[in-house]
DNA sequence: TTAACTACCTGACATTTGTCACTTTCTCCA
DNA sequence: TGGAGAAAGTGACAAATGTCAGGTAGTTAA
């Protein structure tokens, strides 16, 4: 449909890894549009996809965040450790600085939202594959804004409280007091500037911090 | 490249109503490649897709439920009242009975979940064409199981707790005595069969009551 | 090798949340 | 027309949550 741009030389191999079928099959018949482009694999799960790029090593892997198995976030990282030449392009929902952040930590490229206009997915892939980097303007300014001021217990006490486990049961599964769960809760609350618990998970993972 | 249907004698035009516009484009590059459908109108919100629909007199409309200013939901239950001859499909991420069935009261030919595989979106766009109903089998038995057993105070009140405001705050916002709210609460904890207000606010999310 | 800093951990106390028994208001229908 | 039933609304009591003041390791920098 769209005619091959001069400076492309051969076809640039891409590997997509998300989890809703639906999306994964539209994003690649998306891409199939574009002569200079190919979709050589899929993985609808963190590892599939991990396994996908390694089979096919690929110039570019596109990948959403949240993902059974393994996140998106965790496949580039393991990616970047293997020495992967795959560029990486996280495509995701959520504009959540946290994610921006440990997506260029994780040696991404590339970080887009879906709900950018869908033409400039394969201008991304094509400046990706160039070695340049596509990050979503809107988040490349406020990505370095705020670090999270959590410790590790903290985030995991959270976590679990979000869910609606109560005190005591936080307790149990991290082997502490009860006592020590609600220091922390408290904590967080204080940190976050949150009125309770739930309001605290709430914004921490606003921010992609949880 | 799929082999035109014997039974299709022209082109089905469809609309699309989807707020992400990766999502969007990519859906209809989709359907594009199918010689008997043809992509006529486009929404990246309710109003838009409604107005699409209005204007296209599509044969299907493909519809999300989670879009701003208007759902999916509501979308199709306007359709209903307008007498709109377009069939409509929702296609959406979420297996929620409560969703479910306020979809087939609104007249909806069609529930679709995104995690299924990209290959039968064509396929249920032809059936529902066809005067079929195309519902995500998973989902069709659990449908009628369950009621939504809250009032409409308690799934008010319940809202709010979830994003974190304390009985206080609930009060003042619904002109109601702290006492009050904690009870609809409790009923609420209690209906749903959860240990806290957090807890009970997360089910009832996950089966569409909210 | 201290001092300062940080993360981790705890129990005691005050506040918020959840439960229960109860009253009021409205609708439906025998 | 006079219950029966369902939802809205309330306050008193018990249980869970949030705060605070503090104590222990481990690390960093003078």
């Amino acid at each position: 449909m769209n005619p091959t741009p001069k400076t492309a030389r051969r076809t640039i191999r891409v590997v997509i890894g998300e989890d809703q079928g639906m999306v994964l099959g539209a994003l690649a018949a998306l891409l199939e549009i574009e002569n200079d482009i190919s979709v050589v694999g899929r993985g609808r799960n963190g590892k599939e996809a991990l396994q996908a790029v390694l089979d096919q090593k690929p110039d570019v892997f596109i990948t959403d965040i949240e993902m059974p198995h393994m996140s998106g976030l965790e496949v580039a990282a393991e990616l970047k450790r293997r020495r992967s030449s795959a560029r990486v392009i996280i495509l995701t929902t959520f504009a959540r600085a946290g994610y921006l952040r440990r997506a260029l930590d994780a040696g991404a490229s590339g970080y887009l939202l879906k709900d950018m206009r869908a033409e400039q997915l394969a201008e991304a892939v094509r400046r990706v594959h160039q070695g340049l980097r596509v990050i979503d303007p809107e988040l490349a300014t406020e990505a370095w804004s705020e670090a999270d001021p959590l410790t590790d217990r903290e985030r995991q006490v959270l976590r679990l409280a979000g869910d609606g486990k109560q005190s005591g049961e936080i307790a149990a599964d991290l082997n502490l007091s009860e006592g020590t769960v609600r220091n922390y809760l408290s904590e967080a609350i204080s940190k976050l500037g949150a009125a309770n618990r739930i309001e605290a998970a709430r914004i921490a993972r606003t921010k992609g911090w949880l």
